[in-house]
DNA sequence: GAAAAGCGTACCAAGCCAGTGCTATTTTAG
DNA sequence: CTAAAATAGCACTGGCTTGGTACGCTTTTC
């Protein structure tokens, strides 16, 4: 239903915490903090510094913290790391697997579309989701 | 992935076609028409007739017609109809279901983003989609 | 050397989605 | 009046995705 998965629901509000945070932050206490189940968001910040969102230090005392500033990390990237690349439309960036590319008379507009959600979500930055600036309209 | 179904895409290139059909179109010619599956898009115009998108006409030289012009249907009301209510966000429409709405550190920007993508999809018409209007850039 | 933390990878169950099938009803043509 | 062309209304299924778990390993500090 068009919806964010709750992987990158949880990769927000794991980023938004580190964003707000000092020192390194480890799963566990992201986990206790907002009562989410430990194993998977241990996952999400393996994932989140695999793609170099996140900086990691293991051992005791160790954990994560952003390894960029937040207003350099877009709403965007973060989908794009935890769910794989953003398909509005699955033509959107392989015509070729389109079985009515020849015919379909939404194609241009679709991608348009697709374009436009796309920018805006490179628009929105995680210092905005933090800072819950007033977004504009559109 | 954030992607829209393959029966909301379907649903678009039917709509477009009937936008520009003068009488009633079966859902066998469009199906033979784009090269895709009868029974699937049959299936989906049921769902378009029954939600009032769409008039049908059963018997012979029977078919489906646009209930209101083009301009009258959004692309919001076309990925509800078919995908039901559209939720960005899970905790954009009941709170209450979020485990952690208390301490969520994202509740309102993401419900603020949520609105914003959701006027977007309400100002995209149908008859946009078919003319392929330059959209408005975000 | 024990505990706290991250790393890598594999695995699983439930739900959703795309697609199919079948039977009934309506309408027109001949 | 009957056959054919259409829609209506179901119910079903197989495979993929998603959310979540498990386990063994390495690194670091005390």
């Amino acid at each position: 239903m068009l919806r964010l998965s709750k992987k990158v629901d949880y990769a927000i509000i794991l980023l938004s915490h580190l964003g707000e945070a000092s020192g390194p932050i480890s799963a566990q206490e992201v986990s206790s903090h907002y009562h989410l189940p430990q194993p998977m968001i241990a996952n999400i910040l393996k994932q989140l510094a695999a793609s170099q969102l996140v900086e990691s230090t293991r051992g005791v005392q160790g954990g994560y913290v952003l390894q960029r500033q937040a207003n350099q990390i877009s709403l965007a990237e973060i989908v794009r790391v935890i769910d794989g690349p953003f398909n509005f439309v699955e033509c959107a960036h392989e015509p070729s697997e389109c079985r009515v590319s020849a015919t379909c008379p939404t194609q241009t507009p679709l991608q348009a579309l697709h374009g436009r959600l796309y920018e805006f979500m490179e628009s929105v930055t995680l210092e905005n989701l933090i800072q819950n600036h007033e977004l504009q309209p559109v």
